[in-house]
DNA sequence: GATAATTAGATAAATAATTATCAATATAAT
DNA sequence: ATTATATTGATAATTATTTATCTAATTATC
């Protein structure tokens, strides 16, 4: 694979990279150790051609008539991803949500790794969720600035979302996964990603009233 | 208001329209009765332009000079998406995701009511969670048919992902929202969002490298 | 009352994303 | 050995989405 032929790619693309992983990691290498686009598509419902396009952001060649190698593929998407080494990030906001978050074991697939859970309220500091201390939030830019940590996850009521981003930010978080259904306020050169959950379901409510009434 | 300007609005329209209801309930009415495409896309960081033409599709009509009026465009907006009436759905996998979800106060917003929680384990079955009793899998089936409701929420492993939804299928759920990682086989008529957080993750990762190194 | 400023909405243009076509090539089948 | 088939990757075409331009209308200002 060369790295050299990786291309900037469209945000339809990107989103479509971590579900070529999924299907990929279910193969067993020692049963079939190339996949062809076809195969891909077919797991996930795409185009088959779409499926290729995407693969030529990252780099990875395939053979004609043999397809890509597994292992090849999956290297080159997580590392297109950065998911190929583990990063670092803290968490705000350990209510139901985070909690959730916390326990969830597939960030390490996603080469995430939550180092520090913290909260403002007394009464979830202290505790262990998911064998992660909670800290007070008074602790947290010591701990974002030590383990040079510049990812954060946001996941405290709307009503705080900001004025706890701007405290990650003057700590040294340059990239904010924002679940708060707020539009943060950001200085150039820190990333938001908002995760809104309701323009999922905006697109079910749509796609299911023009399938059949309610 | 004229319903019968609704249009068919794109992916990417339908994904915008929760975020302006967002800022349109913010708005006091009685301090402000209408609001601009500007006043809007400033709040959210996107075109003015772009926030007309979304709005267009629902068949709310501004004024010259004056913009829209904020009561009528949220009554428009709700009812595009169908969240003027209050839709009912079961839950299926009250594991932390799941209970983070039945916490979720934001579904009402939503037009979204969840009426009864489901789990296949027996440590589970019969807790209480956010004042939502769990109940077991064996009485999904007359739940859904009984009241009649059409969507499903999917909070469960990923391996129990496609029995679950067959099942909720043959109950006669024709809406599946899917926070697992699975691509679901379902047959014709049948609704599927999937709601993948790695997606959402694989956005930032990409767009914080473009920024700075990790 | 005339003039300037603001804003929606229609149409057009530009850009982005997907999908199609086809040549090249490796494998499998005959 | 020859033919058929599967598959990538390049280029082209199409479709979807966003952005720009312009007109008309309404309000505010002079």
């Amino acid at each position: 694979m060369d790295y050299d032929k990786q291309k900037v790619a469209s945000l339809p693309t990107i989103r479509r990279l971590p579900a070529y992983l999924t299907v990929l990691r279910q193969i067993d290498t020692a049963d079939k150790e190339t996949v062809s686009s076809s195969y891909i598509a077919d797991k996930l419902k795409l185009e088959p051609i779409q499926v290729r396009k995407d693969i030529a952001v990252t780099g990875c060649e395939g053979r004609t008539k043999v397809g890509y190698l597994v292992t090849d593929l999956i290297d080159a998407i997580e590392r297109y991803l950065g998911w190929d080494s583990n990063k670092q990030a803290v968490l705000v906001g350990v209510g139901h949500l985070g909690s959730a978050l916390l326990g969830y074991p597939g960030f390490m697939k996603y080469g995430l790794q939550i180092v520090a859970a913290f909260d403002a309220s007394p009464k979830v500091v202290g505790s262990i969720v998911h064998d992660q201390k909670v800290l007070p939030m008074d602790d947290m830019p010591e701990t974002v600035q030590q383990l040079d940590i510049i990812m954060g996850v946001l996941t405290v009521p709307a009503e705080f979302a900001q004025s706890v981003a701007d405290k990650l930010i003057s700590s040294g978080i340059s990239a904010i996964w924002n679940f708060s259904p707020v539009t943060l306020e950001v200085p150039e050169g820190v990333v938001v990603q908002n995760e809104d959950l309701s323009s999922g379901l905006a697109v079910l409510s749509v796609r299911s009233s023009r399938t059949r009434k309610w």
